[in-house]
RNA sequence: CGCGGGGUGGAGCAGUCCGGUAGCUCGUCGGGCUCAUAACCCGAAGGCCGCAGGUUCAAAUCCUGCCCCCGCAACCA
């Protein structure tokens, strides 16, 4: 079915470039990125726009802070932002930023409109102001009476402000929401608008700043910047040339299919960002999705809780295909997820490796033994095997049930069923026994349907899996012999019989390497409690790199990051006796020590149970680190770490002669 | 009474709008297979669906009350 040229234009919210992206912001991204890919095979001309919000305070004062200009400060963030898109190998056609001259110019026009026709008013405002935060609060927000933040006296301040006549349009808000169901997704955030937000009534808001000088000038009255709410909302038109000379992708485009937002931001895309574009007269998008966050079992990320993760890191180490997919996988879009490194580490290895992985690799060496690689000819429909049929079927439902969950932007459900399709595919392989049916000349026909249905389920897989495998269906495809073309097409995943006869395959490695469960998550645990390539407790191998995934990059960049001694000083190292040591349950190289430190006793786990034997430890004496952050592994605590050198497969425990009294500073 | 989300076999979740066999992934146990990356396939055990009432022939699902957890104010999607 072509859908003619209908467009499809998708947004992501502007980030703000303040600090280096988490995890978050690649899961909007990708998720964007996920829907903008799969419009594009479904014939629609997409244009996928992100970008940055470059102004406000706090860029000011975290310029300042770096010794830099602001624009410089930002340039050099916003590089890292682009890298990251391009590591994560996302499809955006434009990307705006708001100090770019075309969104400044845009603005201030929507800003001089705005307040020409009425809607925005020079009034003055009034709160409690904290000096040294440079941050207003509410009444209720004050705790004592104090700055929330900072717990210092508070002013009330009068300042000259612009507003915008925001309450002006709660009912016709309420309304318009009435009116579209559909507008905000999931439902639940559109009900949270409508009684937290809108039946109370709106007040009109501030939309200009005195208290800083990094944004866009509000017209004629330079003392006044444009506030985040004009000046970060209207990118979504100013990028496609709203209010400019060529206004071509404007028109073309807008109104939005969708605004992808986090939910924190639900609130200002779907009220004021509406209201603005009331006023204006201009059509509203026709959906905001608020999708859910990405939290650690402690609760939100946070730098201070040591758990943020780097997306760029768990690229370099596993890929690109496996955390798109992790991402999208996990979690039911729209819901709150946890992040965890078991979590992380198991989809690669039972879905990726396990399921879709060891699918291929066993069809093509089957293929290559008994065809030598070239995919034989056969019919499907024919029922050669008796189980040829329910493969046919469950291929051409996936592909409905996809397409169904995509259109609804259920991402994990969509990958769900394309896994219904692999499991069957490889329930299909202990079914038909092609090992027994190459025993015998006369099933030869039964063995050549049972490759080629293989071969295509593949394929199909390949196709529907392509807006969130970018690298690993081209991979498929090529093993399978095939050039991206008719057969990779869209619609070509409706076909049952779409390789061309003849087809060879082509020898390839595995698609995802198998990970070692416990040193990828000790290394995970790492890589987010300290951000350096050393880990916490259990980790101390985690350096090395997976087998299969190319990382150097680790060892090189720990190795050029000299520390001052200061940094070295916040390590604690003791000697420590092994008072008991046993194996943890579960795990094959983790061993639960108890350990002596003079004055008191700690448990501490080590992923050593590979090299040593429990009794074997027990007595002698080791150094341990005793300030780390205290660490779950396989369930059991450890409050520390103990050293040890390694080189490739060899181990050996750091230990200090007897005579060292325990406790003992190492240093 | 600030608002919202959530409490379902060992873990993580679906099911709740539109009452009627409680489903999925992982783990555990048993079996099968050998083409494959110790992968794959089959089977089993295990849940008074947070608590207490109520409506109903029938409630995880509807109503009432209560308890507990997590977000919203702290760089953050």
């Amino acid at each position: 079915m072509s859908e003619g040229k209908k467009t499809f234009y998708i947004t992501t919210p502007i980030y703000y470039p303040s600090d280096k992206l988490h995890i978050g912001h690649a899961y909007c991204t990708v998720a964007a990125d996920v829907m903008a890919r799969y419009k594009r095979l479904r014939g629609y001309e997409v244009h996928f726009l992100t970008g940055t919000d470059e102004h406000g305070q706090k860029i000011e004062r975290k310029a300042k802070e770096a010794g830099k200009e602001p624009q410089a400060f930002v340039d050099e963030i916003v590089a890292g932002i682009r890298e990251l898109w391009r590591k994560l190998d996302i499809s955006y056609d434009d990307f705006i930023r708001t100090t770019e001259d075309r969104h400044k110019r845009a603005v201030q026009r929507i800003f001089r409109r705005l307040l020409d026709q009425g809607d925005i008013y020079k009034g003055t405002y009034e709160g409690w102001y904290c000096t040294p935060c440079e941050s207003f609060f509410l009444e209720r927000q004050l705790v004592d009476g104090k700055c929330p933040d900072c717990g210092r006296d508070v002013e009330w301040v009068r300042e000259e402000s612009y507003f915008f006549r925001l309450g002006k349009y709660a009912d016709r808000l309420l309304e318009y929401f009435e009116r579209h169901p559909e507008f905000i997704e999931p439902e639940s955030r559109r009900n949270e608008m409508i009684n937290n937000f809108l039946k109370p009534g709106l007040e009109d808001l501030a939309v200009s700043r005195t208290t800083f000088d990094w944004g866009i000038p509000v017209p004629g009255d330079p003392q006044h910047v444009i506030y985040v709410w004009i000046d970060a909302l209207s990118n979504y038109i100013t990028a496609l040339g709203y209010e400019s000379d060529d206004d071509t992708l404007y028109r073309k485009f807008w109104p939005a299919d969708v605004h992808l937002v986090g939910k924190e931001i639900v609130r200002f895309h779907t009220i004021i960002w509406p209201a603005i574009l009331m006023a204006l007269g201009v059509p509203l998008p026709k959906k905001v999705f608020g999708h859910g966050w990405f939290v650690t079992k402690e609760g939100k990320m946070s730098k201070s809780k040591g758990n943020v993760i780097d997306p760029a890191r768990l690229i370099e180490r596993y890929g690109l295909d496996p955390l798109r997919y992790f991402l999208m996988r996990e979690v039911p879009f729209g819901m709150d997820g946890t992040f965890t490194p078991e979590g992380f580490v198991e989809r690669i290895n039972y879905d990726l490796a396990n399921d879709l992985g060891n699918l291929l690799h066993r069809t093509a060496a089957m293929i290559d033994k008994y065809y030598g690689g070239e995919i034989p000819d056969f019919t499907p429909g024919s029922d050669a095997t008796p189980f040829d049929g329910d493969l046919e079927r469950t291929a051409l439902e996936t592909v409905d049930r996809v397409e169904e969950a995509m259109e609804k932007m259920e991402f994990s459900v969509a990958l769900a069923a394309i896994w219904t399709l692999v499991n069957r595919a490889n329930k299909y392989i202990d079914e038909t026994q092609p090992w027994s049916l190459a025993k015998d000349e006369a099933d030869r026909p039964k063995l050549a349907s049972v490759m080629g249905h293989l071969a295509e389920s593949i394929r199909i897989v390949s196709i529907l899996a392509r807006p969130f495998l970018v690298e690993t269906c081209k991979k498929i495809w090529h093993q399978l012999g095939l050039e991206e073309g008719p057969a990779t097409a869209w619609d070509a995943a409706r076909s049952l019989r779409a390789i061309p006869a003849g087809t060879r395959m082509r020898k390839a490695p595995p698609l995802f390497p198998r990970l070692d469960m416990e040193k990828e998550i000790a290394w995970i645990i790492g890589a987010m409690s300290g951000g350096a390539a050393k880990a916490d407790s259990g980790a101390e191998r985690a350096a090395e790199s997976p087998s299969g995934a190319a990382a150097p990059a680790d060892g090189e960049a720990a190795r050029k990051n000299e520390i001052g001694i200061d940094d070295f000083n916040r390590v604690e190292l003791r000697v420590a006796q092994v008072a008991a040591c046993e194996p943890v349950q579960g795990a094959d190289r983790l061993l639960r020590l108890e350990l002596d430190l003079g004055s008191e006793r700690r448990q501490v786990v080590s992923g050593i149970a590979q090299h040593y034997k429990p009794e074997e430890l027990i007595g002698r004496k080791v150094v341990c680190v005793t300030n780390l952050k205290p660490v779950k592994l396989r369930g059991v605590w450890s409050h520390g770490m103990i050293l040890a050198a390694s080189d490739g497969d060899r181990l050996t425990l750091v230990t200090v002669p007897d005579e060292m009294s325990n406790g003992a500073i190492v240093k």
